[in-house]
Order: structure tokens, then C-alpha cells, then sequence
DNA sequence: TATTGTTATACTCTATAACTATA
DNA sequence: TATAGTTATAGAGTATAACAATA
């Protein structure tokens, strides 16, 4: 037993074909790839969001408020997907830091409506300016068609998933009723 | 992500999902997508390798060992992006599993080899075919050739971005040397 | 009694440093 | 002195539970 490894002489194996008990490298996985790019992205992203309170998720929360209007921690969490309470140490900071604003929702006087301040949208739309630069990045060994090519299964992709889980949405509004979860 | 299984599972930290001061539709931003799509795979992969050590470490561990023959722990824990601390209690837990064992380096009496055990191998395999099918699953809504397509655009994105950020690698093999890093 | 938001606590993962045994 | 591996400790991030105010 012990000395198990088979023969590893077929290596290679293009792009496809996972296996790996044959002897295929492990970046030959498809979530390897998926791994590998998002990891460089989100430390792009988080190098292009070096500053703001939070990171990712305050961007999250200032371009969700400033697109879809003002709107009440809770649902703002479900939004986002993380939990309650974690989305107020983080809007403490987006607030300490004068970029968002939490006012009381008239209709609940429980309830605190966020919206980004007027610096809050400055700053977004400097952010978004470098979130670009950084996909261009990223993209960047990609000839215009490849690019728009991948960006479509890849948005097709994703679609996909949030349907089936629809957990980090961003657009998911109305359909408050949803049964089917983890 | 995360559950029992950080590096792919991690949450928190990922993809960006709104964008909006411009105008721009959710659905056009790359690091959404890119975001849904790896945690729509993280946490299905973490459900096949549910119950293995480690999780998709524990699976890295296996499939590279296996596929490359024993590796000293250093060396391996180079590759998968991991602190050689972590890689102990990995391969504690792996050891303690019966799935990979700890040889003394004949060339080097600190260092020791990790391999891959009988039952590791066999269960390499059946983690396999769970990975594929996982695979398949996540791609369910493309045909054939546009499969092919995302892998073979996925695949080279990543190839750019490890070349970028050699961190996360598993197969630079001959050129060890590569100070270079963040 | 249920819900919004806050606070306090515990748990997980990771990062740093110190330690041993070899080189 | 430097390196392979181990161990211990501290930190960031997250989840859980309890609390006050309101519905």
C-alpha cells in the first residue's frame, strides 16, 4: 500500500476533464479556475476599495442605497446576505465615516432608513470608476469578443445560481415569498 | 465563505454586487457575478466533500499529492497558497483519518513526506466523481460547446492571474525559486 | 407576542512568534 | 546561522443569544 501514486505519466489534459486519481493536476478543476480568478479579483477589488469602511460590503451598501433608494437595515442585511448585526457595526462605520445616513423610517418608528450622504455619493462614484479599472484588469489577456463572450456565460452562470439560491441577491424585491432555501 | 471549509467556502469579502451612480445594471458587474457563481460552487463543493478533513484543502491535499507523487509539507503547503502552520493541523486531521501519511525524507531528516494511503487514493477517487458532478451541476444551463468556451476562457484567466500572484498554485513544479510575491 | 436594531459573548480561521531537531 | 516542522498565542470575522424599544 503506502507508496499509492500511480504512475503519473499522463499529465496535461487541456482545460477539461477534472480528473485527478488518473494523475491530472489539480488546475485543470474548474474550481480551481473559479478560485484562483475570484480570489484575484476580490484582492483587486479590495486594493481599489483600500480606505473605505468595510471594504466590498460598504461598497455594496452605498450602491444599493444610492440605486434603489433608501432603505431599512434588515432589509438591507437580506440583501447583502450577511447578518443583522453585522450590518450595524458596519453602517457605524459608514456613518462615522460621514459617507451614509441613518434616519428614522416614518412608517416604523423602529426602523432606521440608510442613504448615503452627498460625500457617500461622491465617493461612490470614484469607486465605481476604480472597480471598473480593475475588471479591465482582469480581463485583460482577453481580445474584445472573448471578454463579451465570457461575461455572458458568466452572467448567464450566475443567473442561474441565484435562482436556485437566492441568498446574495441584489435585485430580488418583491418576491419576499420565497419557500425554497438551504 | 465558509462553513467547514474556508479557502473556496469563504464568504464575506467577495464579489461586488450593485453598481448604480452611473446607471449601470447589476447584472453587468463582473464581480457580482463572478461572486454568485464561486459561492454557488463553494458551497456545493463543500457539500461533496462534506465529512473529509480539511474540506477543499483536504482535497488538494489528496488530488496533488496523488497526482504528483509525495511532496515535503513546505512544498505543499507553497502550492496550495497555505501557512505552513495550517498545513500541520491539516495533515493532523488527514493523518488522523487515515487518509495520508508522514514519511520520513530520506534526503532530509526534518523534513517529511506526505502521501497519499490506500484508502486516501480510494477516496480520492469518489471525491472525484462528486467534484464532476458538482461541476456539471453549476454548468447545468450551458450546452456543450459553450462549456467548453467558459473553461477554456475561465482557464486562462486564471492561468494570467497565478502568473500575476504565483500564490495559489499547483503546478509550478521545476521553477521553485520565485521570491517575487505581493 | 413578534420584530427592529443594539450589544455582549463565543467560536472559527488565520497570522505571528517561539521552540525542536536537523542542516 | 538557516531551515522543516510543531506548538502556543493573539487577532480578525462571524455567528448566537440576550436586551430595549416599538409594533
Amino acid at each position: 500500500m503506502s507508496s499509492s501514486s500511480p504512475d503519473i505519466a499522463t499529465r496535461g489534459a487541456g482545460g477539461l476533464a477534472p480528473s485527478a486519481a488518473s494523475g491530472a493536476p489539480v488546475e485543470a478543476d474548474l474550481g480551481w479556475a473559479l478560485g484562483v480568478v475570484f480570489r484575484q479579483y476580490a484582492k483587486a477589488a479590495a486594493a481599489a476599495l483600500d480606505g473605505l469602511p468595510g471594504g466590498p460590503r460598504g461598497y455594496q451598501v452605498l450602491a444599493t442605497t444610492n440605486a434603489e433608494g433608501p432603505k431599512r437595515q434588515l432589509d438591507l442585511a437580506a440583501q447583502l446576505g450577511v447578518d443583522r448585526t453585522v450590518m450595524t457595526y458596519l453602517l457605524d462605520d459608514l456613518e462615522k465615516a460621514g459617507l451614509v445616513q441613518r434616519r428614522p423610517d416614518p412608517a416604523d418608528r423602529r426602523a432606521r432608513l440608510i442613504a448615503p450622504t452627498d460625500n457617500g455619493y461622491e465617493a461612490l462614484c470614484d469607486l465605481e470608476r476604480r472597480l471598473r479599472a480593475t475588471e479591465d484588469e482582469i480581463l485583460g489577456i482577453l481580445d474584445e469578443s472573448e471578454r463579451a463572450s465570457f461575461r455572458v456565460l458568466l452572467q448567464r452562470l450566475a443567473m442561474k445560481a441565484n435562482a436556485v439560491d437566492p441568498l446574495h441577491n441584489a435585485c430580488v424585491l418583491a418576491e419576499a415569498d420565497d419557500p425554497a432555501s438551504t
